[in-house]
DNA sequence: ATCATGAATGCACACGTGTGCATTACTATA
DNA sequence: TATAGTAATGCACACGTGTGCATTCATGAT
């Protein structure tokens, strides 16, 4: 008794023919090589028993699993979602399958979830977790599994990778606050060790010289992550330091929205007292 | 010349064993059945050479993908990075992996990404895509792959799945506007054959009676889908209708944003002139 | 010393499919 | 008709691993 009755034996054994010309015909690269007439038999015995090939065979055979890996950070961040979302769609037109990994921002879990990708004999590998130097993709370097950065790159870019312009992002948001009148802008941004960050960082400084204005290093913070509780501390202790400022520059949306928060907080209104830009990468922030 | 110089049989090779004797040591539910001096010495030997076992070959020998397959009718629905994100790091630790499908609410492609997550041998499935009654759910059930329905389920709630109390949260958004002295409600909700939208449905005529008010058909919107646009539009024809009320309670975020943006297009201010209560399925909706 | 017992390992086959090579059947040309 | 050539199919092995069974080996008991 055998357990799967729906093999490509058992399609072979109802046809009369040898496994290997039922092979032939369900793989259409190789259709042509047998006649029509028992290939359209084949083809409807297939039907009729309701065959799919099992990839894991046909993966141990040919070595693709045509299979690739994405791995964010952490897919709560409103970036990602529309990235995997393509990713996946235009993959799976061309008969590939995502797996999706979210490290949780820890390189622990990534080398783990990296490992098992491996093992999992992936095609390819999408990654949004480069930090600008990074050894984790140092390593992909190393194994033949060819893979892509996404949304962040390390340092000299010496690696394939799709990324916005950040710092002109960044410079955008200082114009827009220039030409209201501001001139006293602070600067609340992420870890300097990703490239997203650090480019933004130098859009924000860039910016503020083109207008011949002082980047003032004491009224910039540099957030361990970008999430609203640390844009919030930020923005207190921006606030406790009693320097002035007129407006603030987020990095990112979520730090914008800790710096409301903050701001909130303290009783001070928003614009009327501070004006707060964040660089919009969540698709409805207002 | 073999292609891949770290298979169990190279190891083997350098061990002196058999391999099947790698084979029971690398896995660690037999590693016990060997001796511990040759086990530590194939353990050394397996990490010198970076041995990852192959999981198709494994996957084929043993039927077990130790992959699940996810899937979503639109990833860029704030509702479900958290609950894809909590899947897969769960999932992950217990070693299985996670791919992702999106089959932007056609259930078209969802057929083909079943196929195709069917052919990849996956060991479960988690659907976030039942209609009411969903005949895609109907062949999951024939076929042996366990599966759970998330977010939505289905009509008589027959399969294990596991949801929100959708109604109950419309009934406080309700009860909020009743407490704030509005009596004229207008809803704008989903399509009524997913669950979620149904219950909310019920939801908001069930507390409408609760407080002695009339749930008016009239000036109650069924959207095509839960999209800003859609309810952009359905408010839209509620100002045009010129039916008196003083507060709409949408049935999800997008929509209520819908709403804000008609309203301030038509001149009406929020709250002045009228209260927009949204279900809150979005993180940051203020 | 013989035998029983159990531990440690080897052997061979299986999982489902792809593919080079051999074999057969068929067609056309001389 | 004989032969060459080609189209169609069968055969056997391979991919990398797991596992039941057989075999070997050591240990201890009689």
């Amino acid at each position: 008794m055998r357990k799967n009755p729906s093999g490509i034996k058992e399609i072979a054994r109802r046809a009369g023919v040898h496994h290997s010309t039922v092979s032939r015909v369900l793989n259409p690269q190789t259709r042509s090589l047998v006649s029509g007439k028992v290939a359209t038999n084949i083809l409807h015995i297939a039907e009729a028993l309701g065959y799919r090939r099992n990839s894991m065979a046909v993966g141990l055979k040919t070595s693709r699993s045509l299979t690739i890996g994405v791995i964010v950070p952490d897919l709560t961040n409103p970036v990602f979602p529309p990235i995997v979302r393509a990713v996946e769609r235009t993959m799976g037109t061309e008969g590939y399958v995502t797996v999706l990994a979210d490290t949780d921002n820890s390189m622990e879990t990534e080398r783990i979830v990296l490992d098992s990708l491996y093992s999992r004999q992936v095609d390819g590998l999408i990654l949004a977790t480069a930090l600008l130097n990074d050894d984790i993709v140092a390593e992909c370097r190393k194994r033949l599994v060819p893979f892509v950065l996404v949304n962040r790159t390390i340092s000299g870019a010496t690696a394939t990778s799709v990324v916005t312009n950040d710092s002109y992002g960044i410079r955008l948001a200082v114009e827009h606050l220039v030409e209201l009148g501001h001139r006293k802008l602070a600067y609340v941004g992420g870890p300097l060790n990703a490239s997203t960050s650090k480019s933004r960082h130098e859009g924000f400084r860039e910016a503020m010289t083109a207008h011949r204005l002082k980047a003032d290093p004491r009224i910039m913070y540099e957030c361990k992550s970008l999430t609203s509780d640390a844009g919030s501390t930020a923005c207190q202790s921006l606030i406790q330091s009693k320097r002035r400022f007129t407006a603030i520059v987020a990095a990112n949306d979520l730090l914008a929205l800790g710096c409301y928060a903050a701001l909130e907080a303290a009783g001070l209104k928003c614009p009327a007292d501070v004006s707060v830009t964040g660089y919009n990468d969540m698709p409805f922030a207002e």
